[in-house]
DNA sequence: GCCGTTTTCGGCCCGACTGTTTTCAGTCG
């Protein structure tokens, strides 16, 4: 049987592949959308193939319905395979280079017969490349250039590393007198996991000036272009960095445009032409082709504005991923979404007892130090051995030492004894629960055995779950962004046991983690599954991690009612016993 | 290939920059 994500990379392999072959760019699109909003889809996959209802989820045809099905039933697809067999399968990493697409990569393949990058290399050493139609020796050498870029960085980075750099920018950006407006945008704004360039925007009379005092920055290795309204430069370190300049007038259409996300976009302008109006990054216009009635335009200063005048509520840029919040924002059903002064505590914190760095007095003076009322321990348990994992004595020291050091606190703050759990193989808890219950709560996490299949995992996950201890699921895939890929689990499965024994799950705020994923909160809140933003801090500066679980949690969709930790220290402490306590006779669940 | 509040045909978001051209194609965002 084929899966949701083996659908979805068939989809996309079809419209590159229809892209090379010179198709239709309608055509290809329609591919693209199909696998988006299967992508996007939380129906059952199986349920839906089978029941014949593909057609439901949108952009999804009859055609691409059928296709879907045959893939789905046979394993196979006869149009794909035939699509395949018509390039080499290395040619898709031509298109991993900066400055190549679909119509270059083909030529180079149809006329030179390159179909690898270490290939391609060597034809823009020998001056083959130069020598094409459309060609030149600059553009063999920006290919040259975009090679080394490739080799040397995988081309993403952390959102922590990005916001930094950002932030250096930004301080320069700003000693220039001529600007009257300026914005982070791009996929940095939005608060993605990971970040391919930096984007700037910024008002100004002085376009040129400015500019030229953008390229001026210090770290820049590169200037890849220097134009009127934009320029772009190669950091040192590898990422690219992108600024537009406008007219203050233009300032909220850009500003909007540029945070995007691309689909978002295409939606607005989508939504504009409903109006009769045409939207681009400068304006927004009457739409000359309008076959219908133009709505009168109101004046438009910002982006509330802007998204006012499409009769939609203000999105938060870090909802603008075209996953239900333009429809959300029509009718008045955009969550109010969690801030960084909602929070109240944070569990999951290690100290030197384990493989952190500080000890409990220090953690709990950073907590306090950043406004927090209450701060959760939780050191690894004896299995993690790799990580100095606790004993039970040492444990019960720990404890011990806790309720000593919340005497002193008194009611101005308080820590949390708790432990993250080692989930060990079989699902089975490294601690009896004689041991457990001596807690005031347990974050739960695999640490080892990352390769069992899928179901193995899911199993073993969804049996920790069902102790009464444990309270917090931790680092729910435990991938590691850009350096190593989650362990094989049905996170559907996952989210539906935590809801049913009403178990708490992370959002780990490492910017290494950032896990549970932000495309899976929406459907864990539909099921009344809590969050915990938790810093994993193994350190008093690991704390300021919080920041970028608020902003993944934001993605996510969640409000201050949906986070545990937003919770006052006198109302989270039933939250941490309610699995230890059954609901009252009577009560409702 | 998908889609429809006048459409089952004829649209499908749109502009900047580069490098190659000599008016524009390709790529990117």
């Amino acid at each position: 049987m084929v899966s949701k994500d083996q659908t979805v990379a068939m989809l996309e392999t079809i419209a590159r592949l229809l892209e090379l072959k010179g198709e239709n760019p309608f055509k290809v699109r329609a591919y693209v959308n199909a696998a988006r909003n299967l992508e996007a889809s939380s129906a059952n996959f199986s349920e839906i193939v089978e029941n014949g209802r593909l057609d439901e989820l949108g952009g999804i045809g009859e055609a691409i319905a059928g296709k879907i099905t045959e893939f789905y039933q046979t394993g196979r697809l006869e149009y794909y395979e035939q699509l395949r067999a018509g390039f080499p399968d290395t040619l898709f990493e031509l298109f991993e280079l900066q400055g190549l697409g679909a119509k270059k990569v083909k030529a180079l393949y149809d006329r030179l017969g390159i179909k690898t990058i270490a290939e391609l290399e060597a034809a823009c050493r020998d001056g083959r490349v130069a020598e094409l139609p459309g060609f030149g020796s600059k553009t063999a050498q920006n290919i040259l250039q975009a090679i080394e870029q490739r080799r040397k960085h995988a081309g993403r980075y952390l959102l922590s590393d990005a916001t930094l750099w950002s932030e250096q920018i930004l301080a320069h950006l700003k000693a220039h007198p001529d600007i009257s407006q300026i914005s982070v945008a791009g996929s940095l704004q939005r608060g993605r996991e990971t970040i391919g360039d930096l984007d700037f925007l910024i008002a100004t009379k002085n376009p040129s000036g400015v500019i030229d005092h953008f390229v001026s920055y210090g770290l820049i290795e590169r200037v890849l272009a220097k134009g009127d309204t934009k320029a772009s430069v190669l950091l040192q370190g590898g990422i690219q960095a992108d600024l537009r300049v406008v007219a203050n007038h233009e300032f909220p259409f850009a500003q909007n445009y540029f945070v995007g996300s691309k689909e978002h976009n295409v939606a607005l302008r989508g939504r504009a032409l409903g109006f009769g109006w045409t939207l681009n990054e400068y304006r927004i216009a009457p739409d000359p082709g309008a076959r219908k009635g133009v709505k009168p335009i109101p004046a438009i200063n910002t982006e509330e504005d802007l998204y006012h005048a499409l009769e939609l509520d203000y999105v938060p840029p870090e909802l603008r991923e075209n996953l239900g919040e333009i429809e959300a924002a029509a009718s008045h059903q955009l969550p109010a979404l969690v801030e960084w002064n909602n929070l109240r505590g944070a569990f999951h914190c290690h100290t030197h007892a384990s493989d952190g760095r500080n000890s409990l007095e220090e953690m709990a003076a950073a907590a306090r130090e950043l406004g927090l009322r209450y701060l959760g321990i939780a050191d690894h348990s004896k299995s993690s051995f790799q990580a100095n994992g606790l004993d039970e004595k040492r444990l019960l020291a720990q404890v011990e030492a806790i309720r000593e050091l919340n005497r002193q606190y008194g009611r101005e703050f308080r820590l949390f004894a708790g432990l993250e759990c080692d989930i060990l193989r079989d699902g089975r808890l490294d601690f009896s629960n004689e041991v457990l219950a001596q807690l005031d709560y347990v974050v739960a996490s695999v640490h080892a055995s990352f390769t069992q299949p899928e179901a193995e995992m899911t199993r073993r996950i969804i049996r920790a779950l069902e102790s009464p201890y444990v309270t917090i699921l931790g680092h729910p895939t435990g991938r590691l962004l850009l350096a190593r890929e989650p362990y094989q689990v049905d996170l559907v499965e996952v989210i539906r046991a935590a809801a049913e024994t009403r178990t708490i799950i992370e959002l780990n705020a490492n910017p290494r983690r950032l896990d549970m994923d932000w495309r899976f909160w929406k459907l864990a809140k539909e099921q009344g599954v809590k969050c915990a933003i938790n810093p994993d801090a193994h350190s008093t500066q690991g704390l300021h991690d919080l920041w970028f679980g608020v902003l993944s949690a934001r993605k996510g969709w969640l409000t201050r009612e949906d986070v545990v930790n937003c919770l006052s220290l006198s109302s989270i402490v039933p939250v941490l016993n309610a699995k230890k306590t059954p609901p009252a006779a009577g009560a409702n669940a």
